[in-house]
DNA sequence: AGTCGAAATAAAAACGTTTTTATTTTTCTT
DNA sequence: AAGAAAAATAAAAACGTTTTTATTTCGACT
């Protein structure tokens, strides 16, 4: 039923041997001079790098590969919800895959990706990925407060970057955006335009950022002398869906929030989306803030004041990092945490439609 | 400066040499049973199936790799576009990725993901994967007229399978979606509705499905025995600034569309937009009908009316026409064009406030 | 009982590297 | 100029498979 799919070999590519064959010099010394080892002759090693241009060398990954028992893949977790079909999350991850993918370039490495779809699958790709040494570092997200993946890792002395921390302390490369500082940037910011009922549209908690982010939340309102309305942070996957129902549960509540801080671009589309079939409008009757990875934020109408971190960035440095990592670095040398940058496009006051208390 | 990484292996995986010793059989013998070899007893079978189970025998992929000359790769070519920085766009990919995972999935094929920036890049990008064996099969998008790639792997019979077709007659395997159908689909529907200054808001003529829904486009038209109006075919790349912009220029014109046609979800967004930005609201002063990949648009204030492809269930089956095409199979066998569903979110005749005439 | 053939298994070679160990060549020292 | 040390290169082994070829075992048939 299946014919045969055979490719017409032109001439097999050539291989160390063949370089042996051609400058007479044995494949030890090919290999070696190659791997520009001290030990061949300089003159040789010119030599071999002629004739290696000269028939358009290429190391067999697969050879190296074996002989080495290394991959040369650089394996990245990319989380798919499948809390909801078909929803649009998870969609900043093609900029942080191109980001990675750009670190990666003109490295010896190949970006592999595993999907996952919760944190159990998370973990148990990542012990694949060890144990079948099917990567020789990987990158992954979602980190939760107590990640069993790190410790994981760290255990094995497995290299790796995470993309977020975790609430333990241990040593290990990160990358990370500054949530507590954020969280706590825009709540102030909401409470000095007058705000007292501020919403959080939160993750759930077991992940790590969502924790950071509560404690900016209530910070902001402690350095006022308030108690934060902890009833107000809603917690929940990050799809549009959530950000939507969050806004119709809150807003008749008796004591209903006027202001909504949020997680990422896919809830802010939803509470616009759930602002809108409520009637209600942003800027007069209720303020947004959210976090911009992806620059939609500054199509929605109207446009929302965010704070922006280009997400790619992340990525580029998460890549750098594993690179840097599989190399040997110390771990701890491999930290960054970025602020991201306010972009206010919102008085955030109601237009002054507040009265100050 | 690089303090060295020591991982510490508890004890070496088994290997095939392991289950030899243990069961007294040769490795020649304990390779075949693996392999379901009819040549080796059912009896000797089930002894070494016992043994591998026993000590937890994991192929090892690096020596399979160098011994069939297989990688065990399914490399995806993922586009990204520089044109402008950090543009929301490309985003429905991760799920593009999900589906062709969940095809892998259980499967010996790892997903490679290659980021390319332009069609140039995706032509390099496949010539290497072919000469230098990085992948045993490729799926790529965003295939143009003259897709280049595709000539390059139909000569070479190398395995892939296209998300989108070209315009060339060649056997080779593709998943699609009809655009000439849904194009023609959406304008006629407005056309129905009264309009008759629409806009399609596209990508660039040289990518082919471009082509298929100015066909679409034009024989609504036709079939109305009227000229479709080829100045309010937008060219550009699928960004939400471009939808954005085409609004902007468009509703200026003295003869201006009165509805417009959107390529994908980012376009859409650009146009709301952009119409917002005017003061001009969907449903009354303009009808808008979009694709909608990952079920963005539902959230978008107003709902739009949409042609809905879940793109995941593409992903899917490009996986599993990569499968079979690799397992040998006839690429015409696998071909599957998929007619997205219509959505009604508006009724397209603004309102009825259209005159017909 | 001896031979043949089939069935089962074993041995060996190969895939393309890298690395360890061995050998040859060159340079230096006296 | 002989010998030792250093430098350069070669040989061989190894990584874990699969596949081709060789060998053994065993039942069946004359």
């Amino acid at each position: 039923m299946a014919t045969q799919v055979h490719r017409v070999r032109r001439t097999p590519p050539p291989t160390i041997k063949t370089l042996a064959e051609m400058t007479g010099y044995s494949i030890a010394t090919i290999s070696k001079a190659l791997r520009e080892s001290p030990v061949v002759a300089p003159a040789t090693r010119d030599i071999i790098y002629k004739a290696a241009r000269e028939v358009g060398y290429q190391a067999n990954a697969r050879g190296m590969a074996l002989r080495t028992g290394k991959s040369f893949q650089a394996a990245v977790l990319m989380p798919v919800t499948a809390a909801r079909d078909y929803e649009w999350d998870g969609v900043e991850y093609t900029q942080t895959l191109s980001g990675i993918s750009q670190a990666l370039d003109g490295t010896d490495y190949r970006m592999s990706v595993h999907v996952i779809r919760d944190a159990a699958d998370g973990a148990e790709a990542a012990r694949r990925i060890v144990d079948q040494g099917l990567a020789d570092g990987l990158i992954f997200s979602g980190i939760l407060a107590e990640d069993p993946r790190i410790d994981l890792l760290v255990g094995e002395h497995f290299p790796f970057v995470s993309m977020g921390r975790c609430r333990k302390e241990l040593a290990y490369a990160h990358v990370d955006i500054d949530n507590e500082w954020a969280a706590h940037a825009a709540t102030a910011r909401l409470i000095a335009g007058g705000h007292r009922r501020i919403a959080l549209v939160n993750p759930q908690r077991r992940l790590s950022y969502a924790l950071d982010r509560i404690d900016g939340f209530v910070r902001a309102y402690r350095e006022t002398g308030l108690d934060a309305p902890l009833e107000l942070i809603a917690e929940g996957d990050l799809s549009t869906h959530f950000g939507r129902q969050t806004v119709i549960d809150f807003l008749q509540l008796p004591d209903a929030p006027t202001a909504f801080v949020c997680i990422n671009e896919s809830t802010t589309l939803g509470v616009l989306s759930g602002l809108g079939s409520l009637g209600r409008e942003v800027g007069v009757d209720v303020d947004v803030i959210a976090y911009d990875d992806i620059h939609v934020s500054a199509y929605f109408t109207p446009p929302v004041t965010t704070f922006y971190q280009p997400i790619e960035v992340l990525g580029r440095t998460l890549g750098q990092f594993l690179l840097r990592r599989m190399d040997g670095e110390d771990p701890k040398a491999l930290r960054q945490v970025f602020r991201p940058t306010l972009i206010a496009r919102q008085s955030d006051d109601l237009g002054g439609r507040l009265k100050r208390t």
